[in-house]
DNA sequence: AGCACGCCGACT
DNA sequence: GTCGGCGTGCTC
């Protein structure tokens, strides 16, 4: 096949410019679609995406101005026409550059996520033998593999310890059986390298894993594997669902409720809409999983757009831990009078407590009892944390810190300083309250350190701490044997967020709780304290009732048109002048109100929840309507308006269905 | 997004 | 008098 070589090449860059550029190959440099090109542009070098060929030079660009590439930075293509349709539909749907969505699929992508190394795992879940399945999973099988083919996603709704992951590890292996390939998603927090082995002795060679802590050549070296088709079932975060496979025949989405599958960063996409878009094109079937679903999967199983497979029992038999709510209105400290002495009687006993502690929100700060005066950074509106071995008040967006005054710097009284709860705080307390016990706190500080979690839960698990404190991450600990205590030290302090989501947030991670909880130990205990016993959240969730607060909480939804009932398109406008980003938020609320459909309307402008960070003004804009493609429509139409006659200094973010209203 | 050019404030 | 702020224009 003679063909003649291609001259003008088209590329595409990782900068917010939808336009492509043109650039000659050079003498032997071998430009080719799919492939990365190192060259000038304007005054610095950056690599380009070429995107297409041709021996004609393009219209309307005087062929002088054309450069030379530079260099070809691979030797085969890395990526090929469907994965520039992909990025295409990328940019469309999240008003994105199509080199942003490339850069964004491809594995060395964008600056890595800067999240701590979790190291410990939920590795039994992974377990290498293969069981004997249970009636219901046997069920569930079956419906996954009959129903494959057929475009209708699945979502295997069931407790923890109901045997999920082993229905997705054999639907997995009928799929690699069947000559297909597999992506199987995971929260990040889930991620690690004894997630990547366990996976690796059940499937040995054909597995590859994307940690988002491996260095970028670990992670190219496992992605041209997969590219080239010698692993064919890919673990991963939120990116992997980009993963390169041949022949796609399932995505796996574990815990599909889990926020992390949302990106923060430009393109924010999200991985179950991606993996939703892959597999309607490559017609692979997508198989959704979690004991708490999101309201939107909720509604769809509701719907019938989504097939639901329930598994109803626990594998184990084992019954559930009790649950119970705690008031803490009246209580002196942080740990009720209760708490304490499950504490001291799990001691007693010789076992394990683990107290969590969900920092997010307001729940610590520097009050006056006085005047009501409230210690903020000067440049975040949020809360100072109070940092004890530092002696100072830290911003938890910008790092500024400060010496707390003594006195209230409003009116002078002395009955002002930090009150509320933080893990310091819980540890000192602790400390008082149990002199003889061994406490081990572990939060992002400690944890930052090398290895300093795996540490700590290393002692935990041989037995060596007796009460393990902190946040999330300490779940991680849940499924050592030892353990009989979970408390939840203050349930309620994500339930008052400026947020829709907030309830779905904390009955979620309260029933995750739980249900790991009593999934490890069915004879322990689980003790939620709460300002607010009576909460029906926090009843739903003590309760385990996902049903009743699905329902309770998809009427108010409708009630107060939110998603899952209508779709949200989020526009932010940052600026350094308060009055610049508002004017900016203004005009934009009046282009889109001149363009938006019938069903549609606008919340805002607005200040963001957390109006100010690192020195820059928040204005928020929320476009709501039913229909998304009407929507998605006006918000195109509004966003070119908006740019020609561009302000100045101030900056514009859009975000379609976003997850995080903060 | 960068990076340079370009015109207005407090400082070696 | 300069260093330096960031507004704005451009990138094949």
């Amino acid at each position: 096949m003679p063909e003649q070589t291609p001259r003008y090449l088209s590329l595409l860059f990782d900068i917010p410019l939808k336009q492509s550029f043109a650039y000659l190959d050079g003498k032997d440099c071998g430009g080719e679609v799919g492939k990365r090109a190192v060259v000038d542009f304007g005054r610095r070098q950056l690599t380009g995406f070429i995107v297409s060929a041709s021996g004609e030079p393009p219209a309307g660009i005087d062929a002088g101005k054309i450069k030379t590439v530079r260099r070809i930075v691979d030797k085969e293509p890395i990526f090929g026409d469907e994965d520039i349709a992909l990025a295409e539909w990328m940019a469309s749907y999240y008003f994105c550059s199509t080199g942003e969505a490339l850069a964004a699929m491809l594995p060395s992508g964008r600056r890595a996520s800067i999240t701590p190394s979790f190291v410990a795992d939920d590795i039994d879940a992974m377990a290498v033998s293969a069981l004997e399945l249970s009636a219901g999973q046997r069920a569930a099988l079956d419906a996954l593999i009959t129903g494959a083919e057929d475009g209708v996603p699945f979502y295997l709704y069931g407790i923890t310890g109901s045997g999920k992951t082993e229905v997705f590890l054999r639907a997995a292996e009928f799929m690699l059986d069947a000559g297909k390939s597999v992506i199987y998603l995971v929260p990040e927090i889930a991620l690690s390298r004894q997630t990547s082995e366990a996976i690796g002795k059940r499937f040995g060679e054909s597995a590859a894993t994307l940690h988002s802590k491996m260095t970028s050549s670990q992670r190219f070296a496992e992605w041209l594997r997969i590219r080239r088709g010698e692993a064919r079932i890919v673990v991963g975060p939120r990116s992997a669902v980009f993963a390169p496979v041949k022949r796609l025949g399932l995505i796996i989405i574990d815990e599909e409720h889990d926020g992390s599958y949302k990106s923060g960063s430009t393109p924010r996409y999200h991985g179950r809409q991606v993996a939703m878009r892959r597999c309607a094109v490559s017609g692979a079937a997508l198989v959704m999983g979690s004991a708490t679903p999101s309201a939107e999967a909720w509604k769809l199983m509701a719907d019938g757009k989504i097939r639901r497979l329930e598994l109803s029992e626990r594998l184990s038999g084992g019954s559930l831990p009790e649950i119970k709510a705690v008031s803490l209105a009246h209580s002196t400290g942080c740990l009720s009078w209760e708490l304490k002495q499950e504490i001291r009687a799990t001691a007693n006993m010789g076992r394990q407590t683990i107290l969590f502690l969900n920092r997010r929100g307001f729940a610590y700060f520097y009050h006056c009892d006085n005047c009501g005066f409230e210690l903020t950074c000067k440049r975040c509106s949020v809360s100072l944390t109070w940092h004890k071995n530092k002696g100072r008040a830290v911003c938890h967006y910008c790092g500024y810190e400060v010496v707390p005054p003594r006195a209230c710097p409003s009116c002078g009284s002395l009955e002002a300083g930090f009150t509320g709860v933080g893990t310091e705080m819980i540890e000192e307390e602790a400390r008082r309250a149990f002199p003889e016990l061994r406490i081990r706190r572990v939060d992002a500080d400690t944890a930052a350190k090398k290895d300093g979690l795996a540490e700590s839960l290393a002692l935990f698990r041989a037995g060596a701490i007796d009460l393990l404190l902190g946040t999330q991450m300490v779940a991680k600990g849940l499924n050592f044997p030892g353990v009989r205590l979970v408390g939840v030290v203050l349930a309620d302090t994500g339930l008052h967020l400026p947020d829709f989501r907030a309830a779905e947030r904390t009955f979620s991670l309260l029933v995750q709780v739980a249900g790991r909880a009593g999934r490890y130990f069915p004879d322990g205990k689980v003790l939620v304290q709460t300002l607010r016993p009576r909460d029906p959240v926090i009843v739903r969730a003590c309760a385990l009732d996902v049903e009743g607060f699905f329902e309770a909480e998809l009427a108010q939804r409708l009630e107060l048109g939110f998603p899952p009932y209508s779709r949200i398109i989020r526009f932010t406008l940052r600026s350094r002048d308060a009055g610049k980003a508002s004017a900016a938020a203004h005009r934009l609320f009046e282009l889109c109100s001149r363009l938006l459909p019938k069903d549609a309307g606008i919340l805002g402008p607005a200040e963001c929840p957390i109006a100010l960070i690192a020195g820059n003004y928040r204005m928020q804009l929320l476009l709501r309507g039913i229909d998304m493609a009407n929507l998605h429509a006006a918000a195109g139409g509004a966003l070119n308006a908006y740019e020609r006659g561009k302000d100045s200094a101030v900056y514009l973010e859009v975000d379609v269905d976003p997850v995080s209203m903060l």
